[in-house]
Parts: structure tokens; C-alpha cells; sequence
DNA sequence: CATGCAGTCTCCCGCGGGGGAAGGTTTATG
DNA sequence: CATAAACCTTCCCCCGCGGGAGACTGCATG
């Protein structure tokens, strides 16, 4: 009974890690066993390391990634409780995130059966959109989270105490402005946008300013947001059967409140910016 | 206007997927480009493919796999819109499933406050079981869903009229016996027993069997199946401080049924083989 | 003494769905 | 004609391992 000259396979068995994994932990420095005979290679742990190799198996099997496991287990061991505790709460909301996203995949995949991939659709028209005063502040990152972090930080200066004292004004609806000349997912151009009325004290990286009058060719989309690009393509479809040219960056007007409606209720107006023949 | 003549960036506009995902789907074969320049490899993509870039889109972003989603649109464009309406549910399932597992990760996160690792633990206790005649199968698969699997297919054979007729009865809850010499998730070697008393017709891959007598190291653990690696741990470390060996496959009885209770309430015992010293 | 095998090691490839960079060529525009 | 934009290719990287090859020890057995 060596108690504490644990070979790898019998450790595998008690934490219920298994040995692959155990080596990839040992790889990447989240558990490194105590002893390693250095003649044949073989990993030796103590009974202590039980105790962190089962926290490591509970933690991932919440979903927790491995780097952030060890981030976990070093506040912990530190005494930070609040860092540890702060750690969960992340995942928490990753988790609620993650719930909520497949919620609306699921609604999608369930009314499936009445045309997938039709969903109602006005015709498209064309319209000259007058010149607007705007605050707005431009950043890279991925397609919906930048929107969202965006028009948070917009309104939080918008109804702020010295900006509100100023009759500061929503004129319109939020905006989003794609700037990319290709497509991106992930560290996409974006402004966001917000029409208003009033004198505005601005925080940096935000500006004030005039987005020129333009003819677009503009449609509204009701339903969820994960597929508005059914109406892009009906968009250029449009441009294309009739002669027209895309010109300049596209906007989405967003007419619905995402945290008041539900998503097959969303509305969201489409313009591109079009030069005609 | 070159109608038919879309190149990449062009392409990735109309359609939002990114130019690098359009190569990658060509090269896989999802979504290859009408024509390709033989000189210089340019891609291009017809009006026509528009509408298979938007659908693939579509499906993709419900979170279906690029095979699926290939599947999909061939039965789609065969008309077999029986296999295209399975595919939907095969994949509205498993999203269900997932955000089941989602969400009881999430009620685990929120009780972490209160002790996230250490859970209601009863000692364990030596205890001799006896002999039990069982109906078992043996399969291999990755661990849930194995057992998952058999226990349906036991419970279906013994509720067959033919056994009813013959009382059969189940005598016991439905247990796990693990028989791998190293702990595995994906490839494990797994059997399921359930006792029964009465004259059984067992199907292919079945056996009516006796499980040998055995002292044992037993406890039950109260809450979700996530958790259940904390108990080996205990268990074994209590049979490291009491000098007693493991001794031949663990099993796992199943007290509750998990359709009917919530993680939090589930009943499960542990029981290991042991020899004293 | 040979042989088998149990246990362990290292090394490399693969997954999905691409991202990012390096390095080259063509096309369009001023 | 020069330059910028658009496009191509190929290669390596991400996570969290799983699978398998090939090699080594040490122990038990024929």
C-alpha cells in the first residue's frame, strides 16, 4: 500500500478521468503528477491530487473550460473567494446564453413544419431616407454581441443625468451600419447608430454626427434575428432582377425591443443603399 | 452584370457567409461554385446557387452539422420531404437534449453558493449482497447513453405480453456494472442488470444470469448523475484508509427514476467490490 | 530461456468550422 | 504605368481530448 505512488490507470479509475485525459491535464499543466520516473516516463500521483482531480472532473462536466478550471482552482487555493465565485457567475450567464439561444433554435426548428424557410415577407421598396443626426460609435467584434454592447454603451450616455438635463432625445430607432466590403462573422466593422435631437456631451470613441440622405432599397423583417439573411438575399435578388447597384454600407433598423418581444415578433427594417441604372 | 458571374466577396455579401466559409464548403462539396477560372481558381458562383447559400446558412445557423445539412437539401431536391422533415426532428431532439443538460447545469451553478463541491454524503457502509438473478446485456458506447439504451431495451423485453404472461417481475432496481480495467467515456464496457424473479424469453444479446454474491463498499448518493465521480473518490479513499482492496467491476443501482424526479432528488447507490486485508 | 501480456510511455492524426497570416497573381482604377 | 483591391493557394492554429502505432519495461508462465 504506497499510498502515495498512485499509478495513472488507478487514478483514472477513482476520479473517473480517464487516462488520455489525465495526460493531456498533465500536458497542459492543470494537474501535474506528483513524480514522474524519469527512467520510464510513468506518472506517479499522490492521494492529495485526488482531491483536485475530481474538482477538475466536476467543473468541466459544468462546462467549464479547462483553462478557466485552472484559473478556478488557483483563486481557490489563493483564498479569492470572490474571483472563484466571480468565475461561476461567468459561466452562469454563458450558460443561461447558451440556454437561451437553443430555446429560440428550438421554436424555429417546431414551426418548421409550416415552410422553413419561407417566413413572411413584404415586398421590398424603394425609398430616400432623409440625412439623420446621429450618435453613433464604431468597433470591430463579432455580429451580435458588438451591437448589443454598443447600444448599451450609446444609451447609457444618451440618459445620462447631464445629456437628460439637455433634452436629449431618441429620434429614431437604433441602427447598426456594416462597414465590412465582405462579410465576417466575427470581428466585423459595425457602427451602431442612434438618431437624436438635442445638444450631446459624448464620451469618447463616440461621435456626433450627419448620415447623408440615400436611396435604399429597404424591406421589414418580422421574426427572429437569425434570419435576416433570408432577407439580404431576397435584397440583392431584388437589386439584381431590376437593374440596380449596391451602393455603400447597408443598416439594419432595429423597431423592436429584443428584451420585450418575443423573437418571431421582432421587427427589423433592412436598407442598402442603392445606385439605379 | 454579368448575371452569372458572382464572385467570392460579392457572393459573401448577398448570402452573410463569410468568404473563408465558402471555401471551406467547396471544398467539403456542400456548396461548389458553378464555374471555377482554371488559370487563375477564382470561384464563381451563379444567381441560381443564391438560394442554396441562403439555405445552408439557414440550417447552419440551427446549429445543424454541414453533413446534415447536405442530407438536407438532397432529399430537399429529390422531394423526399419525409427524410428532410426526419432529419428536422433528429436535430430538434437532440437541441432538446441539450438544453436539458444546459439547464440542469444551470440549477447546479446556482447552488454553488452554498458549497459548490461537497455534497449530502451518507458514510459508506460494508455490506454483503447477495446472489441476484438478473436479466443483463452488455454493450459498449459512451456512458449515459448506453445505459440509457439498454435499460430501455431490458425494459421492453420484460414487458412484452409473453413475459407479463409469465409473471415476470422486476425484483430489484435496474443497475450498472462497469467493466473496464480503466475508466472510459466514449468506448466503455458497460452491462446493465435488472433482478427479476419468473420464467423470462430473453431476445438476442441478452442472458438471464446470476450475479455472484460480493462484499461491498455501498453508499447512497442524492442528487444529479453529474456529480456521482465526487463518490468514487470517497469511496475509494475510504478504502485506501480502512486497508481494503477493490476487488472486480463496480456497480451503480438506480433508486429513482430519473423521467419522474429532479437531479437534485435522485436516489442512486454505489457499491464496490471489496477484499479486506 | 523465450514468450506473452499488462501497464505505460511518446508521437502523430483527426474532429468542426473555420480564423489568421504569408506569399503570389490578377483585375480595376487613377 | 503604377498601385490598390480582390482573389487565390497553402500552412498552422483553436478545444479537449480519442484512436492508434510503436516501443519500453517488468512480471509471470510454459
Amino acid at each position: 500500500m504506497t499510498v502515495d505512488q498512485i499509478p495513472i490507470t488507478r487514478f483514472s479509475i477513482i476520479t473517473r478521468i480517464t487516462p488520455k485525459a489525465l495526460r493531456y491535464y498533465d500536458q497542459v499543466g492543470l494537474l501535474v503528477p506528483a513524480a514522474k520516473d524519469t527512467l520510464t516516463g510513468y506518472r506517479y500521483y499522490t492521494a492529495d491530487q485526488l482531491e483536485r482531480g475530481v474538482r477538475v472532473k466536476t467543473l468541466c462536466s459544468l462546462g467549464i473550460s479547462l483553462e478557466e478550471v485552472a484559473c478556478y482552482l488557483d483563486a481557490e487555493a489563493k483564498g479569492d473567494r470572490d474571483v472563484a465565485q466571480a468565475l461561476i457567475e461567468k459561466h452562469l450567464r454563458r450558460t443561461k446564453g447558451e440556454i437561451a439561444r437553443l430555446l429560440r433554435i428550438e421554436a424555429l426548428l417546431k414551426q418548421s413544419d409550416k415552410e422553413l424557410i419561407k417566413m413572411a415577407l413584404s415586398e421590398p421598396v424603394i425609398k430616400d431616407v432623409p440625412a439623420l443626426r446621429v450618435v453613433s460609435k464604431r468597433d470591430r467584434g463579432s455580429y451580435g454581441e458588438t451591437i448589443g454592447r454598443l447600444i448599451g454603451e450609446l444609451c447609457e450616455t444618451l440618459f445620462r443625468p447631464d445629456n437628460q438635463k439637455n433634452i436629449v432625445k431618441m429620434s429614431g430607432p437604433c441602427m447598426a451600419i456594416y462597414h465590412d466590403q465582405e462579410y465576417k462573422d466575427k470581428d466585423a466593422d459595425i457602427e451602431v447608430a442612434i438618431p437624436i435631437t438635442g445638444r450631446i456631451e459624448v464620451d469618447k470613441g463616440m461621435e456626433v454626427k450627419n448620415l447623408p440622405p440615400a436611396r435604399v432599397l429597404a424591406v421589414v423583417h418580422k421574426g427572429s434575428y437569425d434570419m435576416l439573411h433570408l432577407i439580404y438575399k431576397d435584397l440583392y435578388d431584388y437589386m439584381m432582377k431590376n437593374g440596380m447597384e449596391f451602393a455603400g454600407p447597408g443598416r439594419e433598423l432595429y423597431l423592436s425591443d429584443p428584451s420585450k418581444t418575443s423573437p418571431e415578433e421582432l421587427l427589423t427594417e433592412i436598407q442598402l443603399p442603392i445606385k439605379e441604372a
